[in-house]
DNA sequence: ACCTGAACACCGTTCAAGT
DNA sequence: ACCTGAACACCGTTCAAGT
């Protein structure tokens, strides 16, 4: 009788159910029309429940966010630890990891990009960060390696980061319905475009 | 006695006044906080006049967003213009344009690129499918000259666009804050990393 | 410790009525 | 033709009160 299902006063663990539930609304509804009233009643509680557990709205979608760049985090690192003798191949599994994690879930990436978050909270800034470090320590690998043509990681890095992010964040924004339309053709172009940087980058 | 800067009861070009208070107010608040109220009463009208203008908010957005494609569409032509016999400069000046656009605008790309936009109306699809149609001019004319190993302009124009639109989405949203300060520090990475494409590109 | 209901100050949008 | 005021159905957030 330690966890009850049935329904009580108290709900038991309403913090994830709400971070759930949050995250499949602002899925269908995008992150605009989301709000913390229908979450409330989403999770059947009453509306202002949700402020046990988060300070405000703001603060909920820090955490989604957060979430959000650990995963990306821990595509990086798997990119690097996969491919352990083959830096060129880290580049590209992290650059489809990226494009994957991105149009799998545009609603949180535009939660993470969009600007929808006021005030960026130290611990979402720090995921941010260890994300970007990911990617880092695989263009490291390869100048170890002596692969790239330039020395400066950050640079190379950040090509990369640009490359795949904008092609993420096109296509999640509906800007290439025209042009990309099918799973495959997203895959095989994010492929096309690394190769693309790639070759700008190799020696 | 044709236009008369005294109030009275009607406006006189309310329609216009709206539009440019719209984009102070989201260039000051973001998009997100954004109200229609407070732009009405920025206007000096009542909360329900700016809707003899725009039929909602959302019309209003698109407004904001179709001039922002307006003004990418004219740089992309301008850069091949600007260059008529060097390909090469086009596409450099063309990713240059964009992202001092964007990072000048910051507001206004979130507003273009963010999600915010619920209904896209057939004008704003028109006015981003121009800009993106200029882009590719300055690509075909490059391989017009077989400058470029690829022959599939669309690819080429895909990556340059996805190059120089993650790296301005990523400074707009404070993503590189830490790598990235200054407007110097802007336009020397821009160019690198289109020369990092570009060395992909060539043949 | 956790949840609720009433309350407040906001929104977007509509519509009959005024100038 | 253009603008206003009242009205409706929503929000985010706070806070005293309940279990």
């Amino acid at each position: 009788m330690k966890k009850q299902a049935k329904k009580s006063y108290h709900h038991g663990d309403l913090h994830s159910s709400l971070v759930t539930a949050a995250i499949a609304l602002i899925r269908s509804k995008g992150p605009n029309s989301f709000s913390m009233r229908e979450l409330a009643k989403q999770a059947e509680v009453s509306h202002t429940a949700p402020y046990r557990h988060f300070k405000n709205k703001n603060a909920l979608f820090n955490e989604i966010a957060q979430g959000g760049f650990q995963q990306l985090s821990e595509r990086m690192y798997q990119a690097a630890e996969n491919n352990p003798t083959e830096p060129k191949q880290q580049m590209l599994e992290a650059g489809t990891a990226y494009v994957e994690l991105a149009t799998k879930n545009p609603e949180i990436t535009q939660l993470m990009f969009g600007g929808y978050i006021e005030d960026c909270g130290k611990e979402l800034t720090k995921a941010g960060d260890d994300a970007f470090k990911g990617l880092l320590a695989v263009i490291e690998n390869g100048q170890a390696a002596g692969i790239y043509q330039s020395t400066d990681s950050m640079t190379l890095a950040l090509a990369t980061w640009s490359m795949v992010h904008g092609f993420a964040m096109l296509i999640s924004a509906g800007q290439l319905k025209n042009e990309i339309k099918t799973k495959k053709q997203i895959t095989d172009m994010t492929k096309i475009l690394e190769t693309i940087l790639l070759n700008g980058m190799l020696k």
